[in-house]
DNA sequence: CCGTATTTGTTCGTATGTATT
DNA sequence: CAATACATACGAACAAATACG
């Protein structure tokens, strides 16, 4: 059977922009008009095959303007610690972006009181309804919102006198330590989970991600657990699909750069 | 600026279809030709409702049958052993699929003699050309297919006597362990990196995923390093991101029957 | 600032092809 | 074979966003 034709006339103009013959240098696809000129058929079927080469984010249409190649972002890479000593994530991060030649900056932190349900609630074993409070922080590399995290803490931390947890502030040792410090209950594992799924609308909104949902987050769930084996506090991080990639080390294995992996 | 209608539709239709109004049951949607009529518009601009539908993963058009809401896959949640003793891959991925009352199959492997190139060059420090050993098996849940796992060996290995390495059999000990107990050469060490992209023709295939992309694949690449810092193996797992989780301990954290976290 | 040309976005209509029941 | 439902393709008109003189 032979191929519809709008999905030859988008697979054309794949070849031709991974080639660079078309949209090189920032420059516009031809038109819809001129397509549908030098392509034979009609405008609509022209957009049947760039709405699929939209979908597959291979380029973006605006509007008054024309159709753009997009281009591809340089992963940033996370290294995930594997050792329970290792420094705080808060810390971490900052220093791990500069290591790779590129300019962090995080937001301050966004402090809220809220009623524990359903993740929170079961994570930290609470019952649904009772007081957390949680710390929300935006990240950014070279300008571009990279990833945001948001903790929760149970309340009853502040009201044993962990007070500068509900502080809109970032502390030296990171709040786990800071924890620690005050109320002597220590970090002492945690667990995290993975999962990717598509964007909410928030994400979608802050990460400009395309409003179709193409691009996936991925979503960290990290839960600290005290001696006593009870849950400290829960954090929730959460990276567009596009620009980020994790690296684990186990046992011994030999130091290197950490870079984003090519496809081969 | 008010919505434009086919975006209207998309919207009404999601509620009902979230609502259990429409599509409940796996019963079909209303055709295009009754949508059109009662919302009072063109069959195309249906179309252009239903097509946002089909992007976000809500509904499938089924040609001469009608158009479906798609159900939730229960995700299965991976174990990812941040111990290096831990129990090999192959053997750990079973038991951890029964523990969750779901039936394994893994196939048989595939060997396949092949050229280092890009990722395998790298990783296993082979000049580009130098033949490796591929051991490639397919992984299902329940009879669906869930993951698809390669892993690379150097040449070299077999010449110093490891030849059950071309052999298209699964090892109780492991592969792995297989190398140890032949040629004394222990992994002590690997490094995991983890990345999100889109399937490609094979993946989209295999997982019977939707041709445009939309649901993403999780691949993660792990190197496994020998006592003297040698790279031993490569292996890359691949895992489409709507049935699959991951979960990861480190230090001390209570046990938890592990299970899927839904949105909250 | 304004008006015009260009470009994509939306909506309609119609006809025909292909897959399923 | 016939009926139904979605897929493809064409043509047309107007709206909205943008760029430019």
């Amino acid at each position: 059977m032979r191929e519809s034709m709008w999905r030859q006339i988008a697979e054309d103009l794949r070849l031709k922009i991974e080639s660079g013959e078309l949209g090189a240098g920032g420059m516009p696809l031809p038109s819809e008009l001129e397509l549908r000129d030098s392509y034979r058929a009609s405008r609509n079927t022209v957009r049947d095959a760039i709405k699929w080469l939209v979908t597959r984010g291979l380029v973006v249409t605006r509007p008054g303007q024309g159709t753009f190649v997009v281009q591809k972002i340089d992963p940033f890479v996370t290294t995930l610690s594997t050792d329970i000593n290792a420094p705080r994530e808060s810390t971490a991060y900052a220093s791990e972006v500069m290591a790779s030649s590129r300019i962090p900056k995080v937001s301050d932190p966004r402090i809220e009181i809220q009623q524990a349900s359903g993740l929170t609630a079961a994570e930290l074993h609470l019952q649904h309804g009772t007081s957390v409070v949680s710390r929300h922080q935006d990240r950014f590399i070279d300008g571009v919102p990279w990833s945001f995290q948001t903790t929760f803490y149970p309340m009853r931390l502040v009201e044993q006198g962990a007070e500068w947890i509900i502080r809109a502030q970032d502390l030296p040792t990171g709040i786990v330590g800071y924890i620690e410090n005050v109320l002597g209950i220590k970090e002492v594992g945690c667990r995290d989970r993975f999962l990717v799924r598509p964007p909410d609308g928030a994400e979608t909104n802050f990460f400009k991600l395309p409003d179709d949902g193409r691009i996936s987050v991925i979503e960290t769930i990290r839960t600290g657990y005290d001696q006593v084996g009870e849950p400290l506090r829960v954090t929730v991080t959460t990276y567009p699909a596009d620009r980020n990639q994790f690296v684990m080390t186990a046992g011994k294995v030999p130091a290197e750069q950490t870079r984003a992996l090519p496809r081969g």
